[in-house]
DNA sequence: AAATAAATTTAGACAAATCTAAAAATAATT
DNA sequence: AATTATTTTTAGATTTGTCTAAATTTATTT
């Protein structure tokens, strides 16, 4: 199936927004892809009539199995791109979303399967998010957002959500990044602000928002 | 600048064209592009109006300098990526066009100066087309189409006008290649096709069509 | 359950890039 | 030089993806 650009964005923006949280409404869908709600509906009804989403007005959508199978074709392109510009051209790894964003949209089969060959195969990205394999199959790591970590539990750092540049900026600066191991000392509840420790660095204290966006596997 | 693809596809063909043939115009162009002459006129105006191109109506048009800097960017990366996918990714070198054509759209520099850096500053692509620099510089090679070169000459092939598929078909079919030693045999005025010999192949006629879209240096 | 608030959709408009068909300008031919 | 042919441009329409503002539906409160 041929898609724009656009309906490519969209239909990867849903996808990731149902993996990370449980409902996906019209609104947080256009506050994601920063731009109006008329716009996501005028899509949804695109994609619909194109059979990779399932909509009914008013009461919500998803995407069916075709949408599932292109949404991984995407995000395995995106994320194979990210690896590649870490691992061959040495860029950071929080600055190599944006290129990625770009490059996922070149669609040629042959070209992605030579660069996943290239690459050994890697099995996630630098963002510690899972590449799905040329079939669309992806190995489900159980991660959980820090928030929900409990106390003293020893855990890594598996995936920051994102988007942005701003969240990782801050990551860099507190040393954390993928593969770091993590601790909660101790959560305010005021305002959901989490004390923590990261193996080999001082004591530091981080935001819920924060807290929210770093996802870490729970040994 | 920023450019949309469309801008930057007109810009390019402008800059190839005005490379390989003296005049260009508005039909021209338009075949060249597969759109229509009234398309042409419109984007023309537009370049015009971003200050890229000189033109005026009825009379004429040619890149300026901006335009001739924007075009050595967009060549710059696509002949980068061609490279990339001969020399990394092991494909056949009349294949990667297309998705080059694509890829070339992505514009950040720090991605195409670390490809660059990557690949070891090549300086010439799978075609044998010369790679301009960071700053746009480009050695210009003294090639001519293999029609002009004299009969018993010998001489390299260096590149093939990269207007599709179908020709390098019939290259590789032939084992003609970049760097192949070449010499004329006999010229036929009837139909301008030439009997040639490559080295290490038995001898071959080729179409005049083919002998004009096939150059070589002439040493 | 009525009133208010929030979320979603429609209606109508716009910009970019394209098209066809007709008009205008330039070039070629008799 | 008058006519014909070619090239180029205009006029007006279309498609895609977006927008704002208004209308509609659903959810929440009082």
């Amino acid at each position: 199936m041929k898609l724009s650009e656009s309906e490519e964005n969209y239909i990867k923006s849903i996808y990731n927004l149902q993996i990370k949280t449980e409902k996906v409404n019209t609104n947080s869908l256009a506050v994601f892809l920063n731009t109006s709600p008329a716009s996501i509906t005028d899509m949804l009804k695109k994609l619909k009539s194109k059979k990779l989403l399932e909509y009914k007005k008013y009461y919500g959508f998803r995407l069916n199995e075709a949408g599932n199978t292109e949404a991984l074709k995407i995000i395995r392109r995106h994320r194979l791109w990210e690896f590649f510009l870490v691992a061959k051209l040495g860029m950071e790894w929080d600055k190599v979303h944006d290129i990625a964003e770009e490059l996922e949209h070149v669609s040629s089969p042959e070209l992605i399967n030579r660069l996943d060959a290239y690459l050994g195969k890697p099995k996630t990205d630098p963002h510690g998010d899972p590449i799905p394999d040329e079939r669309g199959k992806v190995v489900l790591l159980k991660q959980k957002p820090l928030k929900d970590l409990a106390m003293k539990q020893n855990a890594i750092v598996s995936s920051v959500s994102s988007q942005g540049h701003e969240i990782m900026e801050m990551l860099n600066h507190y040393g954390i990044g993928i593969g770091s191991q993590i601790k909660v000392l101790k959560s305010f509840e005021f305002d959901g602000s989490l004390q923590i420790k990261i193996a080999r660095k001082p004591e530091c204290i981080i935001s819920g928002m924060a807290a929210q966006n770093i996802y870490v596997y729970d040994n």
